[in-house]
Parts: C-alpha cells; structure tokens; sequence
DNA sequence: TTGTTAAGCGGAGGCTGCCTCCGTATCTTC
DNA sequence: GAAGATACGGAGGCAGCCTCCGCTTAACAA
C-alpha cells in the first residue's frame, strides 16, 4: 500500500473506527451520566453495563478504570462551566465575576449528582487521566482571579489551583439539606478574605504567608 | 434481687460485661487504628478483625457499621482537638486564637490519615451516630467564634457548623504532596473573609448575605 | 460480492470484601 | 460446680470488580 502525501482525510492509513465500537461508546456514556447522576459516584459499573445493553467486557474496553468513565461522563460539564468563565471576563467588576463564577459553580453541582465526585476528580490527586478536566477549570479560574489581581482588588498570592480546591471543598459537604447556602455564604466569605485588604490590619498577623503557591509542574 | 438504693458502683442490677467482649472491643480498636490510618478509610474491614486477632463476626458484633467503627476510633482524637479549643479560650487576640486553631486541626489531619474521613463523618449528613464528634466540634468551634465576634472583630452569620465544614473542606484535598500549605494558605484567606471588614468595600456587593445559618435543630 | 483479518464483543469465572447467622465456647452468677 | 446468659468465629451467600479468551462482525481489498 502506497501512501499518498497530501492526503489528509485521515493523515494516517489507519482503519477507520468500527461502526459498532463507536455507538457502544456512546451507549455507555449515556447510560453512566444516568446512572451516575441517580446513584452517585459508587454505582455498580455493571449497573452502567447493563443499561447501557452491552457486556461488562465492553465497558472496560472503552473505560478501563472507574475515573475514565467519569472523566469522559463530565468532560461536556466541565466545559460548560469554564466557557461561563471566558463570558464573564467581560464583566465590569472582576471581583465580582469572580464571585459570580463560584457562585455559578455551586448551582451546577447541585443539578449533577455526580458532579462533585467529577471535580474531586479534576481538582484531587496527581494521576493523569484527569489532566483536561483539570487545566480547564484552572485556566477558567486564572483567567478571572488574574484580572481582580491586576486591578489591585485581590491579593496575589492565592493560585488558581488553591481557588479551586477551596472552591471545591466547600461543595463537598452536598449532601446534606441546606448545603447550597451554606456553600454559597462561605464562598462569599473566601471572596472577602481574597480580596486586598483595605486598611492594615490592627495587629500585624505573622501567620507568614506561604510563598507565592508554586505552580505544580505540568 | 433487692436494689439497695445509694450503691452506686454499677446503679442498674445488670451483669458485669464480660471480660473477653471488653478486650476484644480494645483490641478491634487498636487494630482499626492502624489500619486505617495506614490503608485509609476503605481499608477492609476483614483486615482489621484479622490483625485484632478476633473473627470478622466479633468486629460487627461490636462495630454495627463501618461507620461506628470510624467514630470510635477517631473520638479520642475529636476530644483532644476541642481540648485544644478549650486552652485557646483564653489567649488575648480571639480572632488570632481562632485562626491556631484551624491551623492545628491541619496538623492533626496530617498525622492521622484517617482524620479526615473522620472529620468528614462528624461534619456531613445528619446520620445519628456522629453526634458526639459532631457536637464536641462545633462547641469547641463555637466557643472560639463566638468570643471574636462579641469583640467586635468578626461577622456574626457565620456559623460553628459553617466554620466546620469550611475547615473540613479545606483539608479535604488531603491526599496531594502539598496539600498542607495549601490548606494553611485557604484558611488564612477565609479567617481574612471572616473579619469585620474595616472600612465599607467600594462597590456595595448586592449578593445577599443568608440569613444568620439557621441553627441545626439538634 | 466475497474472502480475509483486525477489531470488538460479551460474559464466565476468579477474586475480594460485605454482612448474617447460628452452633459452639466461655464467662458470670449463684 | 452448675446453669444460663453472653460472646465468639467463621462458613456461606451475595455483590461488585476486573480479566481473559473464544466468538462475532465490520472494514477493506480484490
């Protein structure tokens, strides 16, 4: 077989994906978005299997580990959530789109079930798979927090990984009744102690603050 | 049997509790400790009756649920975080004292793997069991709290729970390589939120403040 | 069309952990 | 020492995880 240069339909002379593995795919995509959404992050994957009418061979085909299948579950939220961010980088008030990101951010994890377990994800532990969902949101996150602290209103020395983890640790606690307001007001609070602080402080705390959070590597 | 009123050794007329349950419950405990501080919360529970030395059917005899395990194991530890609250009632700056103790609750976390699934318990969902840590923590939290908001130094609709489940999610990230410097950075910013904020904010944040956190009937 | 072959399918089966149940052993009490 | 209450332990049933491999099927070439 002769490869033909300039030929870039599909640039390499692979077999084109089979009908059937692609369709499979989606089938259990769709059927762990309902599974997961109805019965948290610990459904039985041969639950997802079965509704999804495929064998538990195929599942872990396409998804060899319980993280992939949730990564790919939410990646469509994910994205959702950080294009919010790029809208409000036009807001006025960079502190309060800020805010209003966070904010935003608590009402989606209360529609998706498994959405925490999806940012616990994204947010948590050093593995690799998570790594798209991960530089979204923390991108999504820079993007604004960098523009309240270009204008003065917010300290520096908080990365955008730490917002998010704050972020995410104070959705954590979502399974209890009132657990919106609560987030809501304790992301409030966090806003504040982010921003500059307006007048020295009447006892100078010497807590010393950490050093400017080294970015991870990645 | 005539019930002698004043004798107070053991008041009901019930059997002394048997001396091998006794130990038996020690030593599950023990093991328990190890075991998941080592192996984390999911640490098999066949594990820790194996290395007690007592049959799996001893281990649920005493311990119902998993969970009934977990808040034994880590109730001494709950006991000697407040303990700390309670020295710390007394130190002059509230706000300061307020802010070492979150700090020290980070360091407990980080010796004691388990801690956080612990915490977690005490803090999440309103099961009946994790009365107890739940309770000691909040008093302990509240004790502090409390004491800097009559000084005048910080906002008052933030609640001990709310406190809690904010430090708790702060630790929750606890399983990455620079997780405790993290944890220290965010509760710094959120003690930061939590202060009266000294002068009126430039621009009139409009995202209204919950009503004061409607205590948790309990 | 048809044949060839890589790719994909599915579910049996091995494994581990959860939890219950009950015959047996041991301790307390008298 | 005997009786009776209490606790012990582990077999066994169940569920979920994951692997492996014989069979099926879609893509491609001729």
């Amino acid at each position: 077989m002769i490869y033909i240069a300039g030929m870039d339909d599909h640039t390499d002379r692979t077999r084109k994906p089979r009908a059937d593995a692609v369709r499979n795919r989606e089938l259990v995509l769709e059927a762990a978005k309902v599974v997961f959404n109805a019965g948290g992050p610990e459904a039985s994957l041969e639950a997802v299997a079965k509704r999804a009418g495929v064998g538990i061979g195929t599942l872990y085909r396409h998804f060899p580990t319980r993280e992939d299948l949730f990564e790919a579950v939410y990646r469509r939220e994910v994205e959702q959530l950080s294009e919010f961010a790029e809208q409000l980088k036009n807001a006025k008030d960079p502190v309060d789109a800020l805010r209003r990101w966070l904010r935003s951010g608590v009402e989606f994890v209360a529609t998706k079930k498994g959405m925490v377990a999806a940012l616990a994800l994204a947010v948590q532990s050093g593995s690799e798979l998570h790594a798209f969902s991960f530089d979204r949101l923390t991108k999504a996150t820079g993007s604004l927090l960098d523009r309240a602290v270009a204008a003065g209103e917010m300290r520096a020395d908080i990365s955008p990984e730490d917002l998010l983890r704050a972020f995410f640790g104070m959705c954590y606690i979502h399974d209890q009744p009132g657990w919106q307001s609560t987030a809501l007001r304790l992301l409030d609070v966090f806003v504040d102690g982010l921003r500059v602080q307006p007048v020295a402080k009447p006892k100078a705390h010497t807590t010393k603050r950490a050093k400017p959070a080294a970015k991870p590597k990645r």
